[in-house]
DNA sequence: GGCAGTGAGGTTCCGTATAT
DNA sequence: ATATACGGAACCTCACTGCC
């Protein structure tokens, strides 16, 4: 995977975010995590001496405050900043056409597992044994999984500042509804009427998906 | 109350890959 | 050749918890 950042490009983005407020180096790391919906996630070894070789060069300072080095920009930093806001300007576009990047490419992954398991479902429906309904894929699984996509939603789903979370979790009830579903299919117990409900829990959690992501 | 164990937050050091 | 981006391991500190 080629670097998110160009040569010099971190450098001067770090010069930005300490603009806009002082922050300690752990809260520069979560910041970037969360701007990049959770695909990027400099480590603390790239964002740490960064910062430092800024110090040495008088374009940040800091102060220990409870023990954590709160770094913020001195009038150098502030402006060299200044003298490359043309250069800013270009690296904010592009990295926010990679952020809708990365939203177009979560939206295609979820789109395609929907679609893949819908084909599934309907194969195993041609195939379909009469309801037995002692082994079937019950009501109930059908109200636990409503519950837990709910669950999601209600943990994630409304601040735009948690969409890393959101789509970190929306990948893993997705990947155990299929993995039960699947399951289910290969014991030979799903029934007409479960494959239906199956269906019904998907098409709800796929709109719900695609509104999130639009 | 004192101590050890544990986990999270925060930092440093070092090595590798890549761009200039 | 040098500077920079990046990742990972290791370390330190602190708060919390359980046990004696």
């Amino acid at each position: 995977m080629s670097p998110v950042f160009g040569h010099g490009r971190l450098r001067l983005y770090l010069l930005k975010l300490l603009e806009e407020s002082p922050r300690h180096g752990y809260e520069v790391i979560r910041l970037l995590q969360d701007r990049f919906l959770g695909v990027y996630s400099p480590s603390p070894g790239t964002i740490y001496p960064r910062l430092a070789r800024l110090e040495e060069e008088g374009l940040v300072t800091h102060e220990v405050i409870d023990g954590k080095k709160v770094f913020s920009l001195t009038d150098k930093g502030r402006a060299e900043l200044h003298a490359r806001l043309d250069e800013l300007a270009d690296l904010e576009q592009s990295l926010t056409e990679s952020v809708q990047d990365i939203a177009r490419e979560v939206k295609e992954d979820v789109r395609s597992t929907v679609r893949s398991l819908r084909e599934e479902l309907t194969q195993a429906a041609k195939d379909v044994r009469p309801p037995d309904l002692s082994r079937s894929w019950t009501h109930w699984q059908e109200r636990d999984w409503r519950q837990t996509w709910a669950r999601v939603w209600s943990t994630f789903g409304d601040a735009p500042e948690n969409r890393a979370e959101l789509d970190a979790a929306l990948g893993e009830v997705l990947a155990d509804f299929v993995a039960q579903v699947r399951q289910e299919a290969s014991a030979g117990n799903l029934t007409r009427q479960s494959l239906e409900q199956c269906r019904a829990v998907l098409d709800d959690a796929s709109t719900k998906i695609r509104d999130q992501l639009r």
